[in-house]
DNA sequence: ACTCCGGTGTTATACTGTTGCTTAATCAGG
DNA sequence: CCTGATTAAGCAACAGTATAACACCGGAGT
């Protein structure tokens, strides 16, 4: 698989990541983490699969899912509730708040970071003695090239 | 069903919600809220059909699903994306932005007001030149009673 | 009565995700 | 190196979530 000098820096960054943390990065799940890499913004389960297919004959749902929770819970792939779809994290390692600005136009993902969201949710769970372990947040709209 | 006084009082403010709006609160759509309003949280689509089963035996999955459908376009009942399941809201016609606290030890899911998390949000994303239609904030963690 | 249209009934199917069991690969300790 | 424990992968079946497509019915307006 072709990855762009960005993503192939990523996928070092990913190896060593894993290394340190005793995460073993398996072939198969290296080859999913491609997928997920070259893709411009998330991709459901099954369509990753056929991608996966096309060099892992064999593959079958658990394949991926399986995958896919590996990655999860490691913080190198996110999952976009609202559409059920994932996508590759490019800054993972630094315990960031997840936001995504979803395009209900042309489909695009686009990961952004602001504390101040996730401190304005905290401090409003505070209030409710709510203590948060994960956030989900989604916005849908269209973004600046679909205006 | 039995309605709580306060689930009773929901029920005709929906009602003439609908009405002012042109939108047909039907006998079956009407009993599809009222298992929502008796739910402490959210519900899930296939849940709720069981329950709407016990008195409409020709119920179907299209048939809730489109009761929900209604619901949703009017802001009568949010998804909770993060768990694909329902729930009534019980402030509609404030058009205001919908945060949840999912507490994942109860399951117990409670929505909250925040403007302050909406517009950081939205500041945000005009940073990046995105124009929000619709937000999703969910936050998973640990409710006050089973902390 | 006629037509339009939204709501509902019905069947089937698509999409998303998991369980359970087995086999194979990897790793730590002796 | 061998062994036993642990983790990953193969495989089959299934569970859960959501929609498509078409038929029918009944009320609103002509």
């Amino acid at each position: 698989m072709v990855l762009s000098k960005q993503n192939q820096a990523l996928l070092v960054k990913a190896k060593s990541y894993c290394k340190d943390k005793g995460a073993r990065l398996t072939p198969l799940r290296e080859r999913v983490y491609e997928i997920l890499l070259n893709q411009d913004s998330a991709i459901g389960a099954y369509d990753l699969l056929d991608e996966l297919r096309k060099t892992e004959d064999n593959a079958k749902p658990p394949t991926v899912y399986r995958a896919l929770d590996f990655f999860l819970g490691l913080g190198l792939v996110h999952k976009v509730e609202s559409t059920n779809a994932f996508m590759a994290c490019h800054h993972f390692g630094c315990s960031h708040p997840v936001q995504f600005l979803i395009c209900d136009t042309c489909g695009d993902v686009q990961e952004i970071q602001s504390a101040g969201v996730k401190e304005t949710l905290e401090a409003q769970a505070e209030q409710n003695a709510f203590v948060i372990h994960r956030q989900t947040i989604e916005a849908h709209g269209v973004c600046q090239k679909c205006q």
